[in-house]
DNA sequence: GTAGCAAGTTGACTTGCATCAATTTGGATG
DNA sequence: CATCCAAATTGATGCAAGTCAACTTGCTAC
């Protein structure tokens, strides 16, 4: 239905070009020597545009391929049996998607992306073909999964013992932080993703993320309209997160 | 009363013998040929043993090795600066802990033996040696810490969407399972961790746990005396999971 | 423009679980 | 076996966040 304006992106050869990609401080090409920069561009594939709302795969896709963010972003979330879906990642320009689906026959998420979004593709029987041949892309994947694990538990430790406005606070400041990586501003951003991915993600009702962004909006802490986020007071952001532990420490 | 006999222990030279160990069809060894079991038991340390409560590791220790549980249990989790602890894991013989830690200098978690524990030590600069030569033992890896990162975000699901009982039922059952594929009963087994640790992990308070194991007592679904468990009516428990999904397809 | 619908906000009410407090149980120790 | 202390249980009460419902805002399309 929507007629999207097919070709706006520049011309995208079907080879992607590592050594000239913006993101190669933060993507794969992060890992390897100048030299061998090359071997990665054999096995990479420039993926297509996805608009918002395509899925990347979903949990019936046989698992092929590990994405990176090439622009835009993705979110990924297991679906029930029952149908109920958590949210378990944002991914961003850089990161890599998928690798949780390393252990089975099929993606063990679905992928959705954002907004209009680009990845490149990486075949997992080549990657692990290189990473055997390239210790240094073998350990940068290793530290990936380990990073992804302990991202992981983080957020289970947020879901179990912080409270909403933690929540919140804690995901403004990671995205906060993930921007700033990208050369964007940490203060002024547009969330990828709607108050409803928001809430999923944080285990909290759409009703409840709306009211901490008034109560922060209210207490000066952040400016919000719609999407548009600022951060006005990012120390004070910062102290929501620790409530908690400063409350136990008290005493 | 428990004379907790309970996981056969491989006997133990200093070098350990993965190819005598019971548990090698569930540890490491069973990504590997026959012909380089070899190579692997060049790499094994014999670990010590632990006593219930001693730490194998923690979040201050530079990080060397990941462990296979030999015998006993482990439990991992993640301490905050403000002092408060998220149980992240538990770990039955043949798992392997650890790798969460992959990505850092430190190790991520705090490992600490539930009951008298012994580990077989896999020095990392080794073991990524070794996954640079064996293609199926790299596999196998990234297949673990796939799952690691699964397993993670299934506990946040079950964190976020589900109430106290479905998270209770889901722990039985997972324990149980567990047990199973050790060849131990998959229905009466004596729980390695207290109370407490089941709560933090769950994100419960104790007393909660305790009154859900009173209740499915009274229900008949288990029975508790302690630690020890039977579980009475497996089917019950698995509705009792699915509860939450139910509720939503009815309508 | 304005119709139509999804996304977001706000208020009133409900509830599951935490918290607090008081026992009880159980395993270790001399 | 009596003592001690940690772990577990049970009951009473409060609250943070969910639910339900009404309303507003902001797109998108015609």
């Amino acid at each position: 239905m929507a007629q999207p304006i097919r070709f706006r992106q520049a011309a995208s050869p079907l080879k992607a070009s590592c050594q000239q990609c913006s993101l190669s401080n933060l993507c794969l090409p992060l890992a390897i020597e100048e030299n061998d920069l090359g071997r990665l561009e054999e096995i990479v594939q420039q993926g297509r545009i996805y608009n918002r709302g395509e899925h990347i795969f979903d949990q019936s896709t046989p698992f092929r391929s590990c994405f990176a963010v090439k622009s835009g972003s993705v979110k990924t979330s297991i679906i029930t049996e029952g149908g109920e879906e958590q949210v378990t990642g944002f991914f961003m320009p850089g990161e890599l998607v998928g690798l949780d689906s390393m252990s089975g026959e099929s993606y063990a998420c679905t992928a959705k992306a954002l907004e209009r979004t680009s990845v490149c593709e990486f075949p997992v029987d080549k990657l692990e073909e290189l990473t055997g041949k390239l210790p240094d892309l073998q350990h940068h994947m290793f530290r990936l999964m380990g990073q992804e694990i302990q991202n992981s538990h983080q957020l289970a430790l947020l879901l179990s013992k912080n409270t909403a406005e933690e929540r919140i606070a804690s995901l403004l400041l990671s995205l906060s932080s993930r921007f700033q990586r990208r050369r964007m501003s940490p203060t002024n951003f547009s969330l990828p993703m709607a108050r409803n991915d928001i809430a999923n993600f944080l285990g909290l009702a759409v009703e409840t993320v709306s009211r901490v962004f008034t109560r922060f909006q209210n207490q000066g802490i952040i400016h919000a309209r719609g999407r548009e986020v600022e951060l006005l007071d990012v120390e004070a952001l910062q102290l929501v997160t620790r409530e908690f532990a400063r409350q136990n420490c008290q005493q």
